[in-house]
DNA sequence: CAGTATCCCAAGCGATACTG
DNA sequence: CAGTATCGCTTGGGATACTG
């Protein structure tokens, strides 16, 4: 029956694949870490903000904590694990795609910086030996994992663009 | 109220937030344009699949082809316009967190080679002066548009990571 | 092929209210 | 604060069947 296509995408998806999910994971990246502010942040309902992190700590892409300042009622906060800051090139492709083609005539929101020399970051595509490829992906090829051995240029394997 | 956050990470996900949205562009990029084999490989139930194609179509992410060969019926294909093809990156970079994080013994389903010199490809984060930044995104800043013109070191502006 | 149509159930959304 | 609980409504999911 053809099951769906087994895919890193989907499986990836699994964990980050819904709205709230990536809009958590945006605030926990920009330091904000506690359910009432991540709450007004997204805009996401209060149920399914909750079942979200849930599954974002089962996941490990977020950890729980727990702390008390001097005489404090205990505090929560959510932070990235280190699997959850490998999601940031993800959140950066999503962010620099809206930039491009979404943002308004006031431009991007928020700009990404490096720390060290201020220049701005984006996301790119670049291969082992060191080359860069477009954003379009032109010059990319995808190959199924039991060709994987085979060198560059088998022509009948599936191309990743036109 | 304080509304949700502008923010170029919502309005894209506006677009390409949803799973059946992401694996059909997974397709494409595969090089998989026609309705029922996408509908094979993704799962997505076909009335939603039709819904998807239409919002996909509508953001300007994929145009509807139509051709016909000698004598045959015509036929419909989906195919990446300039801006579906830029969300290249999008992708890669989820599956290259599957790949990391998801992949079960045998290793990546599919891997993305370099058409010209066959080394593997991957998303990297880079900045304007030429710096690679890890992954992790350490080293990044997000800085807010009105204070985007002023240059790096203002310690008050949200970091991009602890 | 490329969709529409239908059915039924599960999940999501938005608002609001309550608890430790 | 950080959640749970509840409610009414909309959307999605999976299956299956039908049409040009």
């Amino acid at each position: 029956m053809s099951e769906p296509r087994a895919c890193s995408v989907a499986r990836t998806l699994d964990v980050v694949g819904e709205r709230w999910s990536l809009l958590v994971l945006r605030e926990v990246f920009l330091g904000v870490r506690r359910f009432d502010l991540i709450h007004k942040h997204t805009g996401a309902p209060r149920a399914v903000l909750t079942e979200r992190l849930r599954r974002l700590v089962d996941a490990g892409v977020l950890r729980r904590g727990e702390y008390r300042e001097e005489g404090r009622r205990p505090r929560h906060e959510y932070e990235l694990t280190e699997a959850g800051r490998e999601l940031r090139p993800v959140l950066t492709a999503l962010m620099q795609w809206g930039d491009r083609y979404l943002a308004g005539p006031e431009g991007p929101p928020l700009q990404l910086r490096h720390t060290d020399c201020g220049a701005p970051v984006r996301t790119a595509l670049i291969c082992e030996d060191g080359h860069q490829l477009p954003d379009s992906g032109e010059g990319l090829r995808a190959v199924p994992r039991h060709l994987a051995s085979r060198e560059a240029g088998d022509g009948s394997a599936p191309r990743g663009a036109e």
